[in-house]
RNA sequence: CCAGCAGGCCAUCUUAUCGCUGUAAUUCUGAGCAAUUGGGAUUAAAGAGGAAAGUCCGGACACCAUAGUGCAGCAUAGCGGGUAACACCCGUCCGUUGAAAGACGAGGACCAGUGCAACAGAAAGCAAGUACAGUUAGGCUGUAGUGAAAUCAGGUAAACUCUAUGCGGUGAAACGUCAUGUAAACCAAUGUUUGAGGGCUGCACGCCCAAAUUGGAGGGUAGGCGGUUGGAGCCUUAGAGCAAUUUAAGGCCUAGAUAAAUGAUAAGGCUAGACAGAAUCCGGCUUAUGGCCUGCUUUUUUU
RNA sequence: GGCCACGUAGCUCAGCUGAAUAGAGCACUGGAUUUCGGCUCCAGCGGUCGUAGGUUUGAAUCCUACCGUGGUCA
C-alpha cells in the first residue's frame, strides 16, 4: 500500500449505505468549527484501513455548485493532511467529515479545522489504547 | 452622443507543482486446463451548460396484449408551410400596443341547446314597456336616460357545450441479467366448466390468466453487470426555398459519474469575475445571468 | 431522476366548484362583572388572499408563468 503519497482514490471513498447509517447512529464525534468529524470502527472487505466520506447538508446549501465546492475543499484538506495521521493510527476506521457552517468557507479555514480534528482523533484513540 | 429595439458570438485565460474520473497502449502480478478475468504501475489524448435549472410540452427507448373498439377524459384552434413530433419554428392576414424600429395575441362557433349577468335601469330576455317628438287615434318610428352589454340574428365559450384535429398507460427507482438460498407465488407441458377474481388509466366490450399433475426455476433484502452513450450528432462547401427547413459531398468523435469525477497553491494579463454542476438521450418553451459585436428607430441640439 | 399536494389575519383553518360581503376560533387591546385575578359577556385591532401577468364590466375564486413548503417511489 502506498501510504506516503498525497492521494485520494476511489477505493478510499466511503460508499456503503450501511456504513453511513452506522456512522450516524453509533459513531463518535469531534467538533472543530466549522467541521465535525464522525468516526467508527469498521472492517472493510477490500483491505483498506481507512475510508472517508464527506457531507455538505442540502438544507443549508441549496445550490449544487456550493455543495460541490465545500465537498471538494474538505476532500482536498484531508488529502493534504492524511499522510501524517495515517502513520499514527492503528486499526480500521470509517471517517465522515460534516460541514456545519452557514457561509461559504475559505480553504485555509477548512484546512486548519481538519488538522485539529485529526490530531484530536489521534490523541483520543491513543489514550484509549493505553488504558 | 444618449435612449430604445432586433439578431449573433464568448462564457476569464496562460504557465508550473500536487491531486480526481473513465478510455487506450505498454508492463507487473493473482485466479483458471483453457477461453477469460481481478488488482496495481507508467505514459498518452480527453473530461459539465447556455441555460446542465424549472419539469411546462413533444418524441426516441423499455415493459404492460400485437396497443384493439366505443364512451368518458385531456390537449390544440385565423390561413399556408416546416418537422420524427409538438402547445415549437417560418411566412402571411387581422386585432391590440408603441412616437418609431418593433413587440404581443388560448384570434373556430353564442342564426344546436342550456346557464350566467352585482350596482344602476322600466326591462338583462316564457315577458314588460318610462319621458319627449312625429302622426287624428291605435300602432309604428326616432331621440333621451342606465349599463360592459338594451327586440339587435343583443353580451358572455380562460361558462357548460358544439365543430375540426390529435392523444392507450406507466416511466431508467422503466426494464433485462448474475450470485447467495427454505415454503406459498413464477415459467413450460398436459388441461377444465359456470361464477367471483386478477392483468398498468375511469367505465363498457374484447383479449389473456386461473383447479390439479410433472419438470424447470424464482420471491423478500442488500448488491454487481447491462441499459449507458455514435446521435432526428457536429463542422465546412455546393444546390432547392422569401424563410423555417431540406438534399448531396467531404471531414470529425466530442463527459459517462453512482455518498456521485474539474480542485488546491504560486505568478502574470485591466480584477479576486455574472447565473450556475450532466445522471437514459434528443427537439423546443420558460426562468436566472456577465460581457462583446452588428444592424435598425425616433426625440432634442447643431449644420 | 420521476411523480403529487399545499400557500388566505401573529397561529389553526373556512370561503374557490358556479365571479359582486374576505369570515370563524385562538391570540392581542379596551370596557363590563369582581376587593384583585381567572371564567363569562360586549366592542375593537389585525389582510399586497405566495409573486407577476392575462381573460372579464368585475378575480381570493378562472388561465399561464414564476417563488416557497411538504410528501412519495427501490
Amino acid at each position: 500500500m502506498t501510504l506516503n503519497k498525497f492521494t485520494f482514490q476511489k477505493r478510499e471513498k466511503l460508499k456503503s449505505k450501511r456504513v453511513f447509517e452506522q456512522l450516524f447512529v453509533e459513531g463518535k464525534s469531534i467538533k472543530a468549527f466549522p467541521v465535525k468529524l464522525l468516526y467508527t470502527q469498521v472492517s472493510f472487505d477490500d483491505g483498506e484501513r481507512i475510508k472517508v466520506g464527506v457531507v455538505a447538508p442540502k438544507k443549508k446549501f441549496k445550490s449544487a455548485v456550493k455543495r460541490n465546492r465545500i465537498k471538494r475543499l474538505l476532500r482536498e484538506a484531508y488529502r493534504q493532511n492524511k499522510q501524517e495521521a495515517f502513520n499514527k493510527i492503528e486499526g480500521n476506521f470509517a471517517f465522515l467529515f460534516l460541514y456545519l457552517g452557514n457561509k461559504m468557507p475559505e480553504y485555509d479555514e477548512v484546512n486548519r479545522a481538519i488538522q485539529q480534528l485529526l490530531s484530536a482523533f489521534i490523541k483520543k484513540e491513543c489514550h484509549e489504547k493505553i488504558d
